[in-house]
Formats: C-alpha cells, sequence, structure tokens
DNA sequence: AAACTTTCTGCGACTCAGTCGCAAGAACGG
DNA sequence: CCGTTCTTGCGACTGAGTCGCAGAAAGTTT
C-alpha cells in the first residue's frame, strides 16, 4: 500500500544518501507508532550509533520539504513535541483522547471534498492538510462524563 | 455574534478577577489577529505593566481549559509559537499561505458534517477541533508556480 | 472596615525542542 | 582514486513554556 519507498524518492531526486539518512528514513518507515524527534534519534542510533540530534532534524526537514512525511502535533497531548509519519495517499484525520493519550487515525470521503472545497472556492492550492481532534475515546468519554458529574455535585455551594 | 463576554463566563463560574486577567483577556478579545503569547504579554503590558510572562501562559491555560479559547498552529510559519482566538460559535478552519504568511478564515457545512461522523462513527466525544491548511494564496500560487518552472529548467543537468 | 482564607502573581531559575556556524568527513561522478 | 560539493557532529545558542516559592491580592465573613 506505501507507493514508492523514501529512499527511492530520494535517490531520484539525486539527493545524496547517507548512512544517517538510511537510519532515519528506515525507523521512520517501519514505525509502528507515531514518532517524535527525540525517540526517532534514539532508535536510529540503533543503527548508526554517532548519529546526532542535528541530523535528525535536518533530515526531517528534507523529508518535509519534499513532501515524504507529515508533521502532527497531535494536541501536544505530551508537552510540545511534533510527531512524523510517512505521508499515504489519502490524508488522514487523528483524533487524540484527553484521558487516556490513545491516537486514532480516520478516514472519511468527507475530509477529501472539504479540501477539494476549499482549493475551489478559495482558490487556495493546499499543500499541508492537518486535522486533529482533540477529546475523549469512547472508553474515556464515559468515565469522564462520570467524573463531570461528580464535580458538578460537589461544586455547588449548600 | 461574540456570544457572552469572556468576563462574565469566568465571573458565572467562579473563579477569581484580577486585574491581570482582565487585560490579558481583554487584549484576546480586541485583538484583530492571532495573537502569539509573546505579543499577548506585550499588548497586555500595557494595560497592567507588572503583568509577567508567566501569568499569561497560566492565563492562557485556564481560558483553554474552560473552552474559552482555541490554541493555533497556522501551520509553525514563524517558529514554534501557538497562537490564540476567542472561541466561536462554528469552528472554523485555518489557511496558512507559505509564499506571504496570509492567514485565511473559512468555514463551511462541510466541516461540520466531517465532525459528526466522526462523533457517530467513531464514537468520538470531540472536545477540539483543529483543521490547518499549509499551501499558496491565489496571489503566491502563480508566483510559485513560475519559480517551480524555473527552477527545473535550471537545474536540469546539461 | 478589618480579619481571614484561598487563590493568584512575580520572580528567577529551569527545561527542553529546535537551530546554527563551523571544521572535519563522506558521497559520488569523472 | 581524486576533487568538488554536500553532509555530519559538535557545541554553543535560542526561545517557548514551566515550576516552586514567598508575598500580594480577591472575595468572603463578622
Ligand atoms: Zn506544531
Ligand atoms: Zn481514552
Ligand atoms: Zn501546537
Ligand atoms: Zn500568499
Amino acid at each position: 500500500m506505501q507507493r514508492r519507498q523514501l529512499l527511492d524518492e530520494l535517490v531520484s531526486k539525486g539527493i545524496r544518501l547517507t548512512s544517517q539518512r538510511r537510519a532515519v528514513i528506515s525507523v521512520i518507515q517501519e514505525a509502528k507508532s507515531h514518532l517524535d524527534a527525540g525517540s526517532l534519534l534514539d532508535l536510529a542510533r540503533r543503527l548508526e550509533p554517532s548519529l546526532d540530534r542535528a541530523t535528525v532534524y535536518r533530515t526531517i526537514g528534507l523529508l518535509k520539504k519534499l513532501r515524504l512525511i507529515d508533521e502532527l502535533d497531535l494536541m501536544h497531548l505530551e508537552g510540545e513535541k511534533h510527531y512524523y509519519e510517512v505521508r499515504t495517499e489519502g490524508d488522514h484525520i487523528h483524533l487524540a483522547c484527553f484521558g487516556c493519550g490513545m491516537i486514532q487515525e480516520f478516514t472519511s470521503p468527507l475530509f477529501d471534498r472539504l479540501k477539494e472545497e476549499i482549493t475551489r472556492t478559495a482558490g487556495f492550492e493546499i499543500r499541508v492538510a492537518r486535522l486533529e481532534l482533540g477529546g475523549f475515546c469512547p472508553k474515556c468519554s464515559s468515565r469522564h462524563r462520570g467524573e463531570e458529574e461528580e464535580k458538578t455535585k460537589t461544586s455547588v455551594k449548600h
């Protein structure tokens, strides 16, 4: 499902391949979850121990500019980090649960229609589309509702 | 169009009103554009010169928690700042131009439909919805296309 | 209006993501 | 294998945001 491999994309654009870039790219590609620059560094260092923070950021910048990866905020659930994922065919939406920190992905034709509408109506040439929702997943939703009621009860002045 | 004033909301929630909070809130409310914490501090200091950075952040946190303001990234067009705006009835979309830095707001019923679909399908209780698009505004779009062609021409190895 | 409790503020020191300039090192085409 | 050009590691730096604390205010009670 994943179009062409990132490495091939770089080669085809005449970009120099280094072992550091291979390491970072490999980690991003195999990642099962959304990684921030720090985790990316830790994981890639297993492949390339001398790898430096700066190089990771530079590689991220490169891949972002080439539109091969997307940058996410994930509602900054844990600090002001940014997260990265390989760009896929259709954009997808990220749902971040304030309760348990779960991140869920969601796709919908409506999203594409909305983007299409914006392109048409506003004449805006979309390069990056980021839709992130914060709230409560099904599990936390009920728990959270309970807490809210609890709070209301006790805070009402008698 | 702006529901109830922020100050009233705070009072009704039994939150202590201080001159610092008044200053920050007043600035956010009168703001013509999206302000980051730094600008917010500068402007609010005109009303309350002793105002400290920390207090601004604490007030932002408070208003965010009460869902009276929204936090934006605006595609981090100029550094890793965050921007704030008073929450309005319907969520709106932000378009950020990579060319000129313009920020445009956009609303669409499709956006509400999309959120409604997510609530229904994923059982997710949405608290914050942030849709930001990066790309090129109509003016910059043509200019940008021109440059791309230029680049292609000169970068072809003879 | 003074006293009292609770919350808020300013301050200063701190954290932590991300950036930058530079000199040494590696890629790759010839 | 060589030379040009790009990339890296390092270290120092920036700048947003946080935190604990002691003193200052807010709102409430008498
Ligand atoms: Zn961000
Ligand atoms: Zn949850
Ligand atoms: Zn953000
Ligand atoms: Zn523009």
